[in-house]
RNA sequence: GCGAGCGUGCUGAAAUUGGUAAACAGACAGGACUUAAAAUCCUGCGGGUGGUAACACCCUUGUGGGUUCAAGUCCCACCGCUCGCACCA
């Protein structure tokens, strides 16, 4: 009898796999293409769980679409540019390419063990010359089309990774890796032009039906739309005006100041003032760190502004540390009646509070706006409901020519540059003259140098001797590089362009080849890149477009955000976090052995798996402890894709044991078939071959829906099912072919090998994906649950589509074991082939 | 503060358009086999009341209301948890 050998059988086929190119999609074929992605990693040197999970899910959609007849894309590639190369060269003296390396050979062939079914021979690496020559072509792209540039600004400063941050990389004030407190620093850098795409970016979320909600609204208030107007304010005794944006320009008449931020462009003027520089100083601080307080804080600056439809009214002007540069004008008119925040400042600075709402006066602040509300103090807009009141003074600001009416986004320009030596070089030169010129094609790629200095501070390519030292190649003047390299963001937004001509070498993309892959059809990853990552490659391929390259407008058809993959937490007394493994429970208490003496252990709640909290498991040794099919098989068994996975060792072990369990019984035993002769049935095996006609439906329709776990239990069902049930031999070899068929997305070694051995020749996937027989399927019997007033007295055993008076007949007559009345019922609801209900 | 989602056994979870709550697993307990253990197999496993018993009846999806013949599912209020954004004008 075999016994399950799953180092053997995962070798055996993972090399069979290989050797006959099997993962490798059609060209030139009729068949409909099906692009399966997931996220690519970071090759950080071993793959997670996180990784093993997300992988698994895409190589069940893989192989699943594979035998249902497309012709499957599952490509491979590494995000392998950022910063972990850096610091790891820094500690272990050793090139970033060569840890770079060494870390994609080891995973590679860690991903290889889990028996994936990718085409190898398109794997794509971000850090090679190979892929970066081509981003750098897009990029010039980009910069004959305007859509990137250059400013000073101030950016988001990490003073641990001596790097410049993106917004988004930025959390509560903190940066996203290194955890350290964010600086504001002026520097010149580069930006993509992301927000003239914000309206499309925002509208076109409506053609993303198969994304999630949650994501899309995520991306819907990152993007942020407000409307409203941005109303002119004339400055006294000057012919300037500051601009500033509302969207309640019906409180227009409530407003008593003006506030701008302290690095709006008039600050310019004061910027010989000590006493504001220190106030300045002071609220850029107070901005760096978040300040829960919400404390506010004014300059007086000592201008004046017109109220634009009150002439003789005017306004003070003051700087202030609540109004952010970074949105709308960095300018707002304060109406502290209907404004918290306004509020707060007009009462620490006696203004004015002009309530413009009636009967409202003694609730202020009062900033709710309903229907009912009516304006008063107001001018022209005396007696005007809310909505009415704001439709009409912004006619009235149009024919006033004092302004415009107009929608403000959140979503800033995307600033690329980064001071860092691992990243993608930035094709541009700064010639001796002033001049910025943008390198041309043909002398690409612009190669990162092979001997950076990494240990000084700040930016390696600027500390190289010689690299950033060129001549300008038209005119021969000497030139600097731009020593900047790009945020890593830029590598992973048009890989997945790549993927369909990943060997090409003048070309990042051939187009033909795009336009038959893409759309992405799945694509697979964690939520954490809700926005960040999706956001960008939504943005890169309208920039693409824009430029001239006509591919698809939306990159990924489908998105499954996977859930994280979790685990116990324990911690002692003195807040040190302890190995899951290493603990023992007893009557309810955790301890920890250490020497001779035990120390008690707190249990923390179980939480994503993570170095700091000590509660890692390695999936490579799992993989090769147990296999990686019992891996996978338990990956998605337990929970749906898109929620957390409770990582449970003793799941594990279960897992394998139903394998072996599955593999000692059908070993020497099964005659694999596909075809089954229809005979006369009995009982038993009729009853079986409906089941697994059933399973073949409701498998497939939850493998399509990604209800992985429920797939799961159905085949659990049809296992156990068939183990118990005597039947005859040729339904047992049916049913248990079956079996192997529908299982082989998940568990394809073990699937194959058991197949193969019982007859099968040739691949289980090479066959079609089961059809269920519908004929027998049909069941002619049938369960109706009996209710009286909607509880559940029994259940009946009737014909299928029997009518309701002859069902009633049977309830009601004398043989029945129901007790009802028939001259108490009042009313009977009946559900054909389902229930029947009684009301008395 | 704003927005979204979620609360079901000891645990992970299932439950078509409202129609048999707890499928499928894990942990645990008991039993068989064994000198013993492991492995394997079998049984039980939301709560309560009655009965020697097979069984019968009642309750049960965070809490309280509502709609309905019928509510885990729909509506309202509250409590709790998770996530995203956060001085966004």
């Amino acid at each position: 009898m075999g016994k399950y050998n799953h180092k053997r059988i995962e070798q055996r086929w993972q090399s069979y796999w290989i050797e006959k190119n099997t993962y490798k999609p059609e060209t030139n074929t009729e068949k409909k293409k099906f692009y399966v992605l997931e996220m690519f990693p970071y090759p950080s040197g071993q793959i997670h769980m996180g990784h093993l999970r997300n992988y698994t899910i895409g190589d069940v959609t893989s192989r699943f679409y594979k035998v249902k007849g497309y012709n499957v894309m599952h490509p491979m590639g590494w995000d392998s540019f950022g910063m972990p190369a850096e610091n790891a060269a820094i500690e272990n003296n050793v090139s970033p390419e060569a840890w770079t390396e060494k870390n994609i050979k080891n995973m590679k062939s860690q991903l290889m063990k889990i028996g994936l079914s990718i085409d190898w021979d398109r794997e794509i690496s971000t850090c090679s010359k190979n892929y970066y020559k081509h981003q750098q072509k897009l990029f010039l792209e980009f910069f004959k089309n305007d859509l990137v540039y250059k400013k000073d600004s101030f950016v988001n400063w990490d003073p641990v990774d001596k790097t410049v941050l993106a917004n988004e990389q930025v959390i509560d004030g903190k940066g996203w890796r290194s955890g350290a407190i964010v600086e504001k620093k002026k520097l010149s850098q580069w930006f993509l032009r992301i927000s003239r795409f914000s309206n499309e970016l925002l509208s076109d979320l409506e053609l993303l039906e198969s994304w999630p909600d949650k994501v899309k609204l995520m991306q819907k208030n990152w993007i942020g739309i407000s409307n409203g107007a941005e109303i002119k304010f004339k400055l006294v005794n000057s012919q300037k005006s500051i601009n500033v944006f509302t969207t309640r320009p019906e409180t227009l008449f409530g407003a008593s100041f003006l506030a701008l931020s302290v690095e709006h462009p008039i600050s310019s003027k004061f910027k010989e003032n000590k006493e504001f520089i220190e106030f300045r100083n002071q609220c850029l601080k107070m901005q760096e760190v978040r300040e829960s307080s919400q404390q506010k804080i004014g300059y007086k600056t000592g201008l004046f502004v017109e109220h634009p439809f009150l002439m003789n009214i005017k306004l003070p002007v003051y700087f202030c540390n609540y109004v952010l540069i970074n949105y709308g004008n960095g300018a707002i008119f304060g109406c502290p009646a209907h404004d918290e925040r306004d509020y707060d400042f007009a009462k620490k600075y006696n203004l004015k509070i002009n309530c413009i709402f009636e009967k409202k006066e003694s609730d202020l602040p009062y900033c709710d706006m309903k229907e009912e509300d009516i304006l008063t103090n107001s001018n022209f807009l005396n007696g005007k409901r809310v909505f009415e009141a704001q439709k009409i003074i912004l006619e009235e600001i149009m024919n006033k020519k004092v302004g415009v009416s107009c929608s403000k986004f959140r979503l800033k320009d995307w600033g690329v540059s980064r001071q860092r030596y691992w990243g993608c070089p930035i094709p541009i030169i700064y010639r001796e003259d002033g001049k910025v010129i943008a390198l041309e094609e043909n002398q690409l790629p612009v190669k990162l140098p092979k001997d950076p200095n990494l240990n000084l501070p700040g930016n390696p390519l600027e500390n190289h001797k010689s690299w950033k030292r060129t001549k300008c190649p038209k005119t021969g003047l000497k030139a600097i590089r731009e020593t900047d390299t790009l945020d890593t963001f830029f590598d992973s937004s048009w890989y997945f362009l790549r993927f369909c001509s990943p060997n090409l070498t003048d070309e990042p993309f051939n187009l033909g080849e795009v336009l038959y892959w893409m759309p992405v059809d799945h694509y697979i990853g964690g939520v954490e890149h809700a926005i960040l990552h999706l956001l960008y490659s939504r943005f890169f391929v309208r920039a693409l477009k824009l430029c001239g390259y006509d591919i698809p407008k939306e990159p990924f058809s489908k998105l499954i955000t996977q859930g994280m993959v979790c685990h116990e937490t324990f911690k002692t007394k003195d807040n040190k976090w302890i190995e899951p493994e290493k603990v023992f429970s007893k009557n309810n208490q955790f301890w920890i052995k250490s020497g001779d003496t035990k120390i008690e252990l707190t249990r923390g709640r179980s939480e994503k798996m993570s170095k700091s909290k000590k509660n890692i498991v390695d999936p490579d040794r799992i993989i090769s402890e147990y296999g990686a099919d019992t891996a996978r098989l338990f990956m998605i068994s337990d929970s749906p894709p898109e929620r957390d996975l409770e990582w449970s060792i003793d799941g594990i072990k279960a897992t394998r044991k139903y394998l072996d369990k599955i593999y000692t019984l059908l070993s020497n035993n099964l005659e694999f078939t596909i075809n089954y002769e229809k005979r006369k049935l009995s009982e038993q095996d009729k009853m079986v071959y409906t089941f697994t006609n059933k399973v073949i439906e409701e498998y497939s329709e939850d493998i399509k829906n990604y209800r992985f776990n429920t797939a799961v239990a159905k085949l659990r069902e049809l296992s156990n099912l068939l183990i118990k049930t005597k039947i005859e031999k040729d339904m047992f070899d049916f049913c248990w072919s079956i079996f192997l068929r529908l299982i082989y997305i998940i568990i394809p070694h073990f699937a194959q090998d058991l197949a193969t051995n019982s007859g099968l020749e040739g691949l289980v996937e090479d066959l079609d994906w089961p059809v269920s027989d519908k004929t027998h399927v049909e069941n002619k019997k049938i369960n109706i649950v009996v209710q009286i007033n909607g509880k559940k007295k029994g259940v009946v055993d009737v014909k299928k589509d029997l009518k309701k008076e002859t069902l009633m007949k049977t309830i009601l007559g004398k043989e029945s074991d129901y007790d009802i009345d028939e001259t108490k019922v009042k009313k009977v609801i009946f559900i054909p082939n389902k229930i029947i209900n009684f009301v008395i």
